[in-house]
DNA sequence: AATCCTTTAATAACTATTATCATCTGATAA
DNA sequence: TTATCAGATGATAATAGTTATTAAAGGATT
């Protein structure tokens, strides 16, 4: 591990009150050494190489871990349950970080989306999909209610 | 189920070549006829009220068929696997809805996204997340060759 | 080095989804 | 209308993805 990621890592945990644990080093160094969106299993893989009896249960804690501390990103928020939109109109969505719940939002809520520079060659565009990130109503007043 | 719905429901099944069953109905009616986006449980649930023999793998099954189709969305290509992201960078995603694999598209390549009317009252805002989806290069070419 | 609290590995449990297969049904044509 | 049959369904087993549990081990602090 580069010096100057570890000493980021060791940081980043301080901050956090996290120990700097060999997994956690690892499994940091292992999407932040090289671009990619990868799954826990595949961070499992790439980790057991230099730590041979870490457990998959110890990827998915620390991610979520991470996640949880901003350290990481989540690509979607709705991994884990297939949602199906009968929706055929152009919209966008609003999705709850919290609660994941999904509210449309009329496509003129928003500006066009303008295409500036190219995309890479050979990809064939399909549409554009907005997600507006954020904390819904409800959640909002649920977490004032508790402070 | 409204006239009008059910000859919609008819007309797609004949150009989709697919059989008109009281299921397929159903399912297609729980999902047309109420704005929202289910999982698939819950259309199950739903439909379960009309049909209370009809099976969760029917409901599966005749999902994915729908939205092969083209008769209904998902909701987000991410589904089933849970992806992390360590780039901080501002920057958007292009999604291949044939393989899912995801590439980072730098922030530039787009135009902002210019927020219009208001936000539903109450939502806080957290950040703007733009998928393009489309066939990447990889599966263009299998396309091709197969044809 | 001793203590304490956190973290880990192993693995069981759970949830979501898909596969299998015998039976049934909608569509088509006789 | 009835016969036919490819395609659809229901029951359930199997698999994939994720989370919970718990005894043991390891960082952090002193
Ligand atoms: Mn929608
Ligand atoms: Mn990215
Ligand atoms: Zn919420
Ligand atoms: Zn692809």
């Amino acid at each position: 591990m580069r010096r100057e990621t570890y000493n980021e890592f060791r940081r980043l945990c301080q901050k956090h009150s996290l120990a700097a644990t060999h997994q956690r080093q690892k499994i940091y160094e292992a999407l932040v050494s090289r671009p990619g969106h990868y799954s826990p299993e595949e961070i499992y893989e790439q980790v057991k190489q230099d730590l041979p009896s870490i457990s998959l249960a110890t990827v998915y804690k620390n991610l979520k871990t991470f996640v949880h501390a901003g350290m990481l990103c989540e690509v979607s928020p709705h991994h884990g349950s297939w949602r199906i939109d009968a929706n055929h109109h152009p919209h966008h969505h609003l999705v709850c970080t919290r609660c994941r719940s999904i509210t449309d939002l009329d496509f003129d809520s928003l500006g066009p989306v303008k295409l500036r520079g190219k995309l890479p060659s050979g990809f064939r565009l399909e549409k554009f999909t907005i997600e507006v990130r954020g904390v819904c109503k409800a959640c909002t007043a649920a977490e004032t209610k508790q402070h």
